[in-house]
DNA sequence: TGATAAGCGAGACGGTACGTCGGGTCTTCCC
DNA sequence: GGGAAGACCCGACGTACCGTCTCGCTTATCA
């Protein structure tokens, strides 16, 4: 892991990681979280459960990663010219991947396990959160250079926002979906857009 | 299961589905959602596996069941008067119980269970979700009253307003506190019920 | 195990034992002793893994039982009218049995297993070794009916002469066969039973 | 292998042949058979795992080689005069022998081996089995100088009483010490040899 | 002297079997 | 007929070794 080890022995095969990940995907969809099984993974790979299990602890670490990955491929900063359209485009995409039951069940199982383990708690921080944190880090600057939003004049109370930027889009927009069951269409998005815009509008943080 | 009928036989033990129920809350909260099991409820309950099986199909409906009674148990409403302070009363209150590692285990367990069994999402729907809502709906009334909020004109917009709250105060709270991972402290509940309040002002909904 | 204990709950199959005890043999003519595995058995005797290890803690202990189950099935006393004559017939039935390639592996494999695990040898002195060493007891006693060896004043020498007898028999017979890796045909049969007979013959056991 | 392939590249090192060698044995007396591990002996021979399968098939052809060097290095026949007294040290000293761990985990598990591979059984042969004959045929010639025993008239007769002599012998010892696990003490090497030797006496060998 | 060829340590790899665990069912005896 | 006990089948778990492979590196001999 640390950058200076592994000058020895045979390097792991990058091939693996990749047909393990594909593989995992692919499982989650056929046959959903609880009954994957990780020999099942290991088939599909054309891999040994051993190469497995050298990459990932348990079931839960790897499908944390195999979701990461989805998400690193579905969602993408649209770059509209607008902070509106930008964040509604953003919620539909976020919306549409949870219409995806293999990862609306697995979203939710592997969060549900980390509230009693915080090695998975920590990996899904590094692996989902902190990856996607950067769409809502990015909008912000786009539009503070557009003047839709006040410039920031401290580094703190900045990275504070994006922080409640993240957790509003992201809880409220999970929970409309599979807590109250409600569909996420343009019209329920153009609500909780204009609501979330106004508000961070007028509402300069806390000095903290 | 009919009342009139199995009128012979030794009649179930009331004492036995208590005992199971008790036992599986405990259970939930030293070994969590996945490793619990049907033995280890039985053998707490100081029962066989059989009676347990006799009264519940399968381990989730068992769970899904000692989870509403405790949800039954935690979720108070208290009654507030001012927008601002209510709602970060509810936030913090909110908090508190997701501190609680038997519930936010058992919430995030129920969710994930429930995408994919609509039955418990019914259930979850209302046991849980409608009744906080009521909350949601008085709240909003009172700061009308006081003009806190602009007055409704048209009910459909009214209850569209209600859902949207609810899940924005529900989804941001426990995407912060078990996603995140970061503390629903006062100075952030300060900062998250400005930004919604403004917004909620601010922003009209759309007609609909 | 204990004659009181085992009141409650379900019996154990009595025809699983047989069933898991026939296919072992089966199994160790099939594929011998390396290759022999729990699951083949199990899936053999049409029975689950846990079933057999409820039973038999490891593979040398089941393969202990199979083999002394072999042992019961194909030696017995021939009662010829003879003393040489019943030796040679036994002698003839054990260099048989020693014949077979899954016998012949599966007893040598598992007396060296034993030396190193106390409970397997033990297990072989119960299921093998004594059961067969009734064999030896009879012969004598129908020696001394009809005066070819002179009959016991004590039982103490009596039962060293007996283990004397059987440790020679068994383990010249098995030492010529799979050590010497020479035949144990009649003539070889005629010679070691000549002087046998005419050893113990002549020498009484020391006082002891 | 030839002499004179291999004339280029880096010469395989005897340092490692020999601490392979050792750290086979170490473990085998440590762990047995069984238990043992190519792993293991790679690691406390301070070698990687590919040096060893450079030079072994595999795990039985380096174990063989192993065991046949305890054997080399702990059999020695000692030169006696009375043939009472030659047989009961020549048991003693065997017994002696099999008391050592090693030596009795690797004799059994080295025959038990060779049922399936003649080339193994061919090792035994001459590496063991002949060695030790020679004993037989020495006592022998000086007992009959001695008149403890009939004279041969015949070189083969001779020879077969050789064998059935050390198969009694050697399969008698390793019987009762290794299959019934009783004590080779001088008491019962007193009553086992006293019953050899007249049987050997009395009985005179087929004319074959 | 530098190319060539093997040996070597390290450790990942595809496999196979292991022995265990848990789910949900069934069977026995007792109330 | 309910209940406790526990055996049963099934299927997945995570581990341990096997014997092979692929690296980077070392150490010989040959040109």
């Amino acid at each position: 892991m640390n950058p200076q080890s592994r000058r020895t022995g045979r390097p792991r095969s990058a091939e693996a990681d990749r047909a393990i990940l594909d593989a995992t995907r692919a499982a989650l969809v056929d046959t959903g979280w609880s009954k994957l099984t990780m020999g099942d993974v290991a088939a599909r790979a054309g891999v040994a459960k051993t190469t497995l299990y050298r990459r990932w602890a348990n079931k839960n670490e790897l499908v944390v990663d195999a979701v990461a990955a989805v998400f690193d491929e579905h969602l993408e900063f649209p770059d509209l010219g607008d902070l509106r359209a930008d964040i509604e485009a953003v919620v539909l995409q976020f919306a549409a991947l949870l219409e995806l039951p293999e990862i609306r069940t697995a979203l939710m199982a592997v969060v549900a396990e980390s509230t009693r383990d915080p090695r998975l708690r920590a990996r899904i921080r590094t692996e989902i959160v902190d990856r996607q944190k950067r769409l809502v880090l990015l909008g912000r600057a786009r539009a503070q250079d557009r003047g839709d939003l006040p410039r920031d004049t401290d580094p703190a109370p900045a990275a504070r926002a994006a922080d409640l930027i993240f957790d509003m889009v992201a809880g409220t927009v999970v929970h409309r979906a599979l807590v109250s069951g409600e569909p996420v269409d343009p019209e329920w998005t153009r609500d909780f857009t204009a609501t979330l815009i106004h508000g961070l509008a007028a509402a300069p943080l806390t000095a903290g």
